[in-house]
This record gives structure tokens, sequence and C-alpha cells, in this order.
DNA sequence: TTATTTTTGAGACACGTGCCTCATTTGTGC
DNA sequence: GCACAAATGAGGCACGTGTCTCAAAAATAA
């Protein structure tokens, strides 16, 4: 019977600490899998653990010579705080909020699923994530939401609304009393802080290029189709559509942007008029995340299905209509990716850190039958 | 002046730990920010926490009732184990390795780029990671380096090979050793264990469906290029290439496979003659991951720049090649993702403890010019 | 110089878990 | 019932960091 083994998984030679703190020639510590404490770090410095401590949490009364000590010790030693033993310390717990629309967009619904599905993922490391749902047209009900959360309750908030002043000021007054904000899918033109979401603009330009690449030389128009062209967002598209549908393809022009204000009738009306005063359409572009009221009063209208379609976000129905050829492309940002990047950087800013950036860059996708 | 604040980040009001133990009717912790501890599932179970250890890691001589006893106390409570103190208890490192080949591959260069990016990233969870050059053609000689990594010194590794038998018992027997081993970009078929990389059969789909509607109405031939058809990667490619292209563009016929065996002569005599045998050839799929001798080699033979090119992953050539129209699109893995992933893997396989799957899910992407 | 303040050090305890030892209890076979 | 083995409990130390307290040392002011 074998004697208790240690841990089976991994253990390796552990080379005592004190060969960290030879200040060899060097100054690099001998094996770089053992990260310097702050043990060394004082050792190294000359200075008690204590005023490590109070240097590397910015506690007042220390000398600025110490200081300087100090942080030449953090240098040569390239000495990086253990995280994960300084929260447990602390006990850090955070809590985010995901201030979302409460519309019943299938985008919107994905976006929750994903961050419920996170949950138990999140809970490993501490996070524990709300969603609340705000009336994204009214700035003013937004604003007073956010002012009633405070750095007690609240670590974070990721925030899905059209910019507006208020929200704008709201955010501010979130960190100034230390709560992290993070725009989230919807972008804030103003804000200095980074930002959760693709570039909307790379996205309408590459649905021109989608539909532009797809209808070589064909003469014709391609119809724009959005829920409402008031936000930023529809703003950004319909430029980058625009830019590089006049810079590539010459043979082709937009019409100009449709509104369906997500009404089934208002969709028809003025979709069957736009179809009939342009038999030349060779292309639709639906814009906003909610493909279905378009898309299927598009396929109730007789000879659209030689027309190429590109839509925007990933639901149960686009993907639908990838797969029977009611849509062609799917310009999508991938819901999973949002959340979880929103989560780290939320944490980030909260533990003044820093995000292994282009890991946190949300890509435009291209979905198409053949890759989803 | 201000007396000292507590870490001013975040600090919840935190309710004393006995609530979490009160067996209340529901059985539910009262606040779930609470994470239970072995200390209350020893309380829970009424055992002691050096039984709930016993039980928790697997060591012998615990009454099945009582084993039983504190399982029942987990579900209970919901516990899961706070893998950031265990880790600081254990003093966990891990080492890993990605056996790589030693081609010049800029692909290749670009993955090692990002392991080596991400060495500081890794290091905060006590993860380093070794590049290992191997000979990809010669199963022996890779078996011959994977027998000498032992758990001791190594925790997994990350392989990019083809399969082979040699290979397939190699990575038997180091798992046998304790070693996580991950297949890595280059799938093997037999493997039970689960693999990073992107499916390279929806690979090929998706270039022949990009292919064909960027040629709609078009009566001619695909010409299909690779540096070898012996790997399984590019026989799946080109599988799902076919598949898609009979399935959906009766227009189009595809060539059979050149292989250029990464020489640049080779690969003009063959393409050339290929090119004045079919004048048809409306578009051309570079299937393997480095386009840049067959795309050179094309661009400069004459009438070639009508033809629609799309080819396989991004690099600095790929990328450029897309900007100045020598491409129509790219099929790429995100070359971080599939290292961030590989970590993850390995480090879910060595702690066996579950990855979040979606997220480790390498998307086949589409690139184009207007979304890099 | 002395008195006072500022700066530093030494040490303790905590966080949640792993892992060890030693004693005690419980159970089993005879 | 006894002897012995098996099962369990009690407790301690460790990991690296945060956060206290109290004393000692150093710098400054009087």
């Amino acid at each position: 019977m074998e004697p208790k083994l240690s841990h089976p998984t991994q253990q390796f030679a552990a080379p005592q600490r004190s060969d960290i703190v030879t200040k060899s020639n060097t100054g690099m510590p001998s094996d770089p899998m053992l990260r310097p404490t702050t043990k060394d770090l004082a050792k190294a410095a000359g200075v008690s653990r204590a005023t490590v401590d109070r240097v590397l949490n910015g506690r007042e009364g220390v000398k600025k010579k110490t200081v300087d000590k100090v942080n030449a010790a953090i240098v040569e030693l390239g000495f990086v705080r253990n995280i994960q033993a300084a929260n447990l310390a602390k006990s850090t717990r955070y809590r985010f909020v995901f201030a979302l629309p409460r519309s019943g967009d299938q985008f919107l619904q994905e976006i929750i699923r994903h961050i419920n599905e996170g949950q138990k993922a999140f809970a490993l490391d501490q996070v524990w994530c709300d969603v609340h749902h705000i009336d994204e047209n009214d700035p003013h009900s937004i604003a007073a939401f956010l002012a009633t959360l405070t750095a007690q309750d609240t670590s974070g908030v990721a925030i899905m609304a059209p910019e507006s002043p208020q929200l704008r000021d709201a955010i501010f007054r979130l960190q100034e009393r230390g709560v992290a904000a993070l725009p989230f899918i919807s972008d804030q033109a103003a804000m200095d802080t980074d930002w959760v979401g693709m570039n909307n603009r790379s996205a309408g330009a590459t649905a021109a290029l989608l539909l532009g690449q797809f209808s070589p030389d064909v003469q014709g128009s391609l119809m724009v189709v959005a829920e409402s062209m008031q936000s930023r967002d529809s703003l950004e598209r319909r430029l980058g559509f625009d830019t590089e549908l006049n810079a590539s393809f010459p043979n082709l022009y937009a019409l100009p942007s449709l509104e369906t204000y997500g009404d089934q009738d208002r969709a028809e009306a003025i979709i069957g008029t736009m179809l009939s005063n342009h038999p030349d359409v060779a292309g639709i572009y639906i814009m906003s995340s909610e493909a279905r009221i378009p898309l299927t009063v598009i396929s109730g209208i007789a000879g659209t299905q030689r027309i190429v379609k590109v839509a925007h976000e990933r639901t149960p129905f686009t993907e639908a209509a990838l797969r029977n050829g009611g849509l062609q492309s799917v310009i999508a940002q991938d819901a999973g990716h949002l959340v979880r990047s929103a989560v780290r950087k939320l944490k980030a800013i909260t533990d003044k850190s820093v995000t292994h950036s282009a890991q946190e860059r949300i890509r435009v996708e291209v979905l198409l039958r053949t890759n989803l």
C-alpha cells in the first residue's frame, strides 16, 4: 500500500527562498519560477516587512528616501504582488452590475444568458454579477439608478445605454465615488475610459464589403434597414458602410436608412415602398441587432429571395436564417466574450491592475453558414 | 488628516461566517457572496476539518458513511474549493512546454510571439511556458523528447505535430506519468483528449463558401494549393471544401490539390502549368498556413489579378495582402487565443478542474480588409 | 541638551486550504 | 471482554499578503 504521497499533480524541487535575495552581481533571481515575496523585498531593500507594506499600499509616513529604496528593490527583483494571496488576505469580493435595456431583443437575451451561465465561473474569482434593467431612453432614470450605487455595495457597473449628457455626468460621479464604470456594447463617445464592444465603423464597412463582393459586376442599390438611427452605434455603422461602399464599389449605391422603430407594420410599409421604388436592390444590410422584424417582412415580399442579405448579431433567429439561406452573412460580436471581457476589465479597474489589452479587443466576426 | 482607512477599493458589510451554517429549512446560505469554507463544511457535516480534508483530497481511511455525509454537505452548502487559497497553500507552480515545429512559417512565429508576450500575464497565475522545437516529421525524435519529460519538472505539454502512431503512444505514456498532454493546432485523430485548434472541416467549407459567393453566376474552376497533403489538417480542410462546393455551387468545380512542399521553384512550375491548362480558374484556395510562396508565385503570373483568393492564418504577410487586394479573405484562428486557451486547458487538466468549454472553442474567423 | 514628533521595526493575527502528527474514539475479530 | 486496527478529532504550521499594535529608533524642534 502506497505511503501517502504528497499532492500528486505537480511539485517541483523547491530551492529555498534565501537564494532569491542573493543580490548577486546580476541582480536576477536564480529561478524565475520562484517569485520574490514581500519578505524578499524587505531584505533586499534593507527595511522591514512593515515598511514594504507601507510603500506597496501607499500608506503615509514613510520618508521619500525609504520609498525609493523599496521601489529600487521592486525593480531589481522584478517583484510582482501575488494577487491571489492579497485577495485572500483582504477577503476581496467583487459585485458588478450589468445595467441593460429592458427591451426584448434576442441579442440582449443572449447577453443575459451568458451573464447567468458565467456566474459559477465568476464566483471562482470572487465575482458576483447582477443584471439591472434600465429604461434606455430615459437618461434621468438611468442617472438616478447609478446614483444609488456606492462603493460599499458595488465594485463596478457595465452600462449599455445610448450616450447622453446626464449619463456622462452620472458615470463621472460614479467613478469619483470609487465605483468602476464601463460602457458596454453601446459606446460612449466622449468617455476617456475604454469600453467593451466592437468597432462599429469597421462592422459597417465589413457589411459593405461583403455585400459588394457578393454582387460583383452588378449595377444596383443596397438597402439599409435599422431599428432607429438615433444611436451612435447606428450612425457609426452607417458611416463605415458608406465609406467602404463609395471607396470600393462604384457599381453600387446605398439607399437612405429605413427606420422600423421596432414596429412590424411600419416595417412592412416602408420596406415595401422602398423595394417597389427601387427594383434594382441587390443587397440589404440589416443594421440593428433585432433582425427578426425586417427579415420576416422581407421574406414575405415576392422576388426578394435572390437579394443578398447581411444582418447583425448571432441569435437563434439569425443562426437559423443563415442555415436556411435567409441570410448570407451575420456580423457579430461574441456575446460570451463581451461578458467575460467586461468582467475582466471591471476587475482590473477596481484593483488598478492592467488587462492584457489584445485579449480584450472585441472582434468583428463574420459568420457564414459554415463557421457557426 | 484621514485616519488610515481600510483598503479603499471594495469592502462589503461582512456578515459573520456562522450564518452560513444555519442549516435553515432551505439549506441556502444567507449571502451567496460568502462562499462556504472547509470549516463550514466540517460543521455542516458534523465532522472535523481533518476529515473534510481527507474526503476532499481523496485520502484513504475514511468510512464510506462519513464520505457520504461530507459529500451531502458539499451539495447542501454548494461548497466550491477556493482554488487561489489551495494553490497558495500548495505553492503550486505550473511549467508548460509548447512543442512546436522548427519551421520558419510566419504563423508559427506569431504563435511564439504570443507565448512570449504572455509570459508576464501567465506568471501571475504561477504559469511558466517554454517553447521547445521539434522535428515535426520525425515521430521518433518527438517521442524521444516527450519521454524526457516528467511530472517533476513539467506539468503539461502542448504538442503541434502531425499524428503518428509513435506520437500517439508517447502522449499516452506521458499522461500515464502524470503530465498533461494537449494536441495543439494539429489535431490528433484518435485522441480522446480534447485539443486546441479550429475545426478544419469547417474552415475548408468556409473557404468554399466564400469563393463561391464571391463568384456568383460564374462557370469555372477553383484551384487548391497546399504545402503538402500529408497532414490530417490539410485533408480535413480539403474535405470540407469539396463538400461545401459540391453541395452549394454546381457552377464551380475544384481542381486537384497542388503541393508546393514549401519550394518556390516547384510552386512556380505546378501553379503555372495548372493555370495555363485551366483558363477558367475563378478562385484560388491557399490551404496551408504559409501563404507567402503560392501567393507571390500567383501574383507574378499575368492575368491572375481578377481571380478571387482566399488563404489561411493572419500573419504580417496575409494582412498586407488583404490590404492591397492580393487576397480577398483570410480564414484564421486567433493566435493569442490559441495560446491562452492551451494554457487554460493544460492548467485545468493538471488540477482536474473543468474549463468553461464555450470560451475554449477556437473560432473559424473570416478576415476581410475591413475587420482586421 | 531635552522634549517631541516622525519614521521604522518587530510581531501578531487573519484569509482558506493543504498536510502533517499525535491522541482519542469507534469498531472489529477473537 | 479484550486486544488490536480502523476511523476520526484536535491542533499546528505553512503559503504570501494585508492590517493592526506597540515599542524602538531616528529626526526634528525647542
